[in-house]
DNA sequence: GAGCACTGC
């Protein structure tokens, strides 16, 4: 038995019970014989029906052998032996599987019985952009496997670890997951393998993770890794992780690529001939069409936004129901669902609704309409969709390194977001899908791929993160895409302001702190030196605030009401007081009916709930790192001492008030921007500390408070130091604060023009 | 006198 390799796998406090059980034959032992990473798919296949379950050794359940009939039948499955093949020979793959070909559930598994993970006390990872699929996946593959979800696989996301230390050998984690697990252990020691999936959808998170795994890669020989994509990028992926060994002279060699067709039905692509000039319209007209003429079967409609979707509903549901009205017997009822991520989960739920039944026994079926943003295509699928709308469009984020601001914008979306959107109409049988462009367009206007996250970002806290990381030349670090170097300088000015990164750009002992923090540096840094001012109580509520999507709701109907519960918490020397104010009332209310309290205040519950997560989540990292939790017990100087906390994250966010309009300039970039009109000031400071830049039909700052210009001389002192400031009005204010302050008329600078403000 | 594509830590 010494000999055999599996045993020698094993730590020695477990080779006693496999001995035991394999001890009479290797009939009891369902891996006996297995060679790590030297697996064939034969033996997999002997061991996916042996009588045991080789990682719990009880006896498989019913279940099991019913769900192992439907794996066996999907794509990837009938391949495993050239994926063995593949994954024994190589350290990096890239793999290509289409939708339906089952290389999320399946692929981790096989990696899983070729590592052996658990015998060498290792992990097999594999990522996810979001939390919902990781918790899914998981669930389907401990039911797949026969285990206890949160054994032998579990998940980890944000706020929830659903692993067992020592046991769990197959992880599903959301790909910022890892990320966080790098920055504590740069080797990632953990892990035997890694698998990145949907790496297509290019979140910053996977980006930044393959430049960092391409490097490890060459430390650690012994780490796998797996890059799992949809068709169109996967040549990119396999130049990017190339082997080659420049010692020897070789030309690189691009990874090898292993690929899966997929399983799904025929979509049919229709153009319009004549470019639409108003693509909401169009798309109404579209779905009544499809509605009268087409066979029964659902539709999907892609549009840009709340407004516009629910502003289609209603227009489309006027038109069925006097289309229904006029001839009952030829057309079907039909219902519109709104969907994007804004709306209720409750709300979200309607779009698994049957479509509605004839109106009379004999009479032509109903049809469900879904018009939604992009969020059904990629995070949420509907089955049973057989039509597909797409205008074109989408929202996407855009950053202006120049001015430090990202906003949305509508623009036409790329050929593979074309693709995928089609693809939505054949998931449970052929389908149609309507493009309403033209063909031409189609192929000599839209990009081929939607530009990566990592080049439409303010990049400051990935920039941080990879500090923390250990990466001394974030400029020439190995991206796949590589940002901006505008944007990069952008964030490294912004971290060297903030003190995170030294003149040399290395990390300060700071900077490892505010790393350690799920959050922007900008609060990072604030929640740090919080106790400083005796307010890291109130600091940290506020950061949790700032870091969850708006609280306050404003339904159309009941616009003026909103307006009146909004005054009644509303503190007027600055709208992050009242954020703190909402919160602690809605602490307080707890005891009661929060739900109630939130709702009878026109807040959102789900996310104040959010918001006493996130702050508990902060409060476990604050103790971890000796940042003291306290309070001052004097209203008033507890509100000073909060905003020159703010102050001290916020500096480059001011704006000075010029004449007396109401108008605000951005200190040094001189922005012209107007107090957002959901700001609770009740005057219009001099001085006025934001946060937020949002570019929508005007410059607006949100979320603004009150700050008195010695804050800015004392607490950033770098920054506003006046030597190097732009001139201009707000210059010449700050240096007769910074000569009253050396109690002095002009210290020694030239005397000012004697200019008097006009208006 | 406005808005909130979508994720993630």
């Amino acid at each position: 038995m010494a000999d055999n390799p599996y045993l020698a796998h094993l730590p020695p406090s477990q080779r006693g019970a496999v001995h035991s059980s394999s001890s009479s034959s290797s009939e009891k032992e369902p891996l006996f014989g297995f060679l790590p990473r030297k697996v064939k798919g034969e033996q997999v296949r002997k061991a996916l029906d042996h009588q045991l379950n080789p990682f719990t050794k009880q006896p498989h359940s019913a279940q099991y052998r019913k769900i192992l009939e439907t794996r066996r039948a999907l794509p990837v499955f009938s391949q495993m032996d050239d994926f063995l093949e593949l994954f024994s020979k190589n350290q990096i793959i890239v793999m290509v599987g289409e939708t339906g070909s089952g290389k999320t559930t399946q692929i981790p598994q096989f990696v899983t019985y070729s590592d052996l993970p658990h015998t060498k006390g290792k992990l097999v990872a594999c990522t996810q952009p979001r939390r919902v699929a990781a918790m899914s996946v998981a669930q389907r593959v401990a039911d797949e496997m026969d285990v206890q979800l949160g054994k032998q696989v579990g998940y980890s996301i944000r706020f929830e670890d659903m692993t067992e230390s020592g046991t769990t050998f197959l992880k599903y984690m959301t790909d910022g997951m890892l990320l966080r697990e790098a920055m504590s252990d740069t080797e990632l020691s953990r892990y035997s393998t890694i698998i990145l999936d949907e790496a297509h959808e290019r979140t910053l998170a996977t980006d930044i993770l393959m430049g960092l795994l391409k490097t490890l890669a060459k430390r650690r020989k012994d780490l796998k890794i797996i890059v799992m994509s949809a068709t169109l990028d996967a040549v990119k992926f396999q130049s990017y992780f190339s082997l080659h060994d420049s010692a020897a002279g070789e030309e690189p060699s691009p990874a090898p690529l292993f690929k899966v067709p997929g399983r799904t039905h025929p979509v049919e692509v229709f153009y319009t001939q004549e470019p639409e000039p108003d693509y909401v319209e169009a798309a109404i007209r579209t779905v009544l069409m499809i509605h009268r003429a087409e066979d029964p079967g659902d539709i999907l409609v892609f549009l840009t936004g709340e407004e516009e979707i629910e502003d289609a509903c209603r227009k489309i549901k006027i038109e069925a129901d006097d289309l229904l009205n006029a001839d009952p017997s030829s057309v079907g009822p039909l219902i519109c669902v709104p969907l994007y991520s804004s709306l209720p989960p409750q709300q979200q739920q309607r779009i698994f609704d049957a479509a509605p039944k004839p109106s009379q026994a004999g009479y032509p079926p109903g049809r469900k309409v879904v018009v939604s943003t992009n969020i059904a295509e990629t995070s949420l699928t509907i089955d049973g969709i057989v039509y597909v709308v797409d205008p074109g469009f989408s929202k996407q984020k855009v950053y202006n390194p120049r001015i430090r601001v990202e906003s949305l914008l509508v623009s036409p979306i790329s050929k593979a977001s074309a693709q995928q959107r089609a693809g939505r109409a054949g998931r449970t049988r052929p389908g149609k899908c309507f493009r309403l462009y033209t063909e031409k367009d189609f192929i000599s206007e839209l990009e081929e791929q939607t530009h990566p996250e990592i080049l439409r970002s303010n990049l400051a806290n990935a920039v941080l993160e990879l500090a923390k990381l250990g990466i001394k030349d974030l400029v020439r670090f190995d991206y796949l895409d590589a940002p901006a170097p505008e944007t990069l300088m952008r964030a490294l000015e912004l971290l060297n302001y903030l003190a995170a990164l030294n003149d040399e750009g290395e990390l300060t002992a700071l900077g490892g702190v505010m790393a350690e923090f799920p959050l922007d540096p900008q609060l990072a840094k604030m929640l740090i030196v919080s106790p400083e001012f005796k307010v890291s109580n109130e600091i940290l509520t506020i950061t949790a605030m700032l870091s969850i999507p708006n609280v306050w709701l404003r339904p159309p109907n009941q616009r003026a009401a909103a307006d009146q519960a909004k005054a009644m918490l509303t503190v007027p020397e600055g709208d992050h007081l009242t954020l703190l104010n909402v919160f602690n009332n809605y602490s307080q209310s707890t005891y009661k009916d929060e739900r109630n309290w939130a709702w009878n205040n026109f807040l959102s519950a789900r996310a104040l709930a959010q918001a006493e997560n996130v702050r508990a989540q902060l409060l476990r990292t604050m103790e971890k790192y000796d940042v003291d939790v306290i309070s001052l017990e004097d209203e008033r100087k507890r509100n000073i001492g909060i905003r020159q906390a703010l102050t001290c994250g916020f500096f480059m966010q001011v704006a000075h008030k010029e004449g007396e309009k109401g108008s605000y300039l951005t200190v040094k970039d001189n922005q012209v921007v107007a107090l957002h009109p959901s700001c609770g000031l009740d005057t219009q400071p001099e001085w006025v500390l934001f946060n937020e830049f949002v570019l929508t039909k005007r410059p607006y700052i949100r979320t603004v408070t009150e700050v008195k210009p010695e804050w800015l001389l004392e607490y950033a002192p770098v920054y506003f130091d006046l030597a190097s400031f732009p001139d201009g009005e707000t210059k010449r204010v700050l240096q007769r604060v910074a000569n009253r302050r050396r109690g002095t008329s002009n210290g020694g600078e030239e005397p000012r023009p004697k200019k008097k403000l006009k208006k």
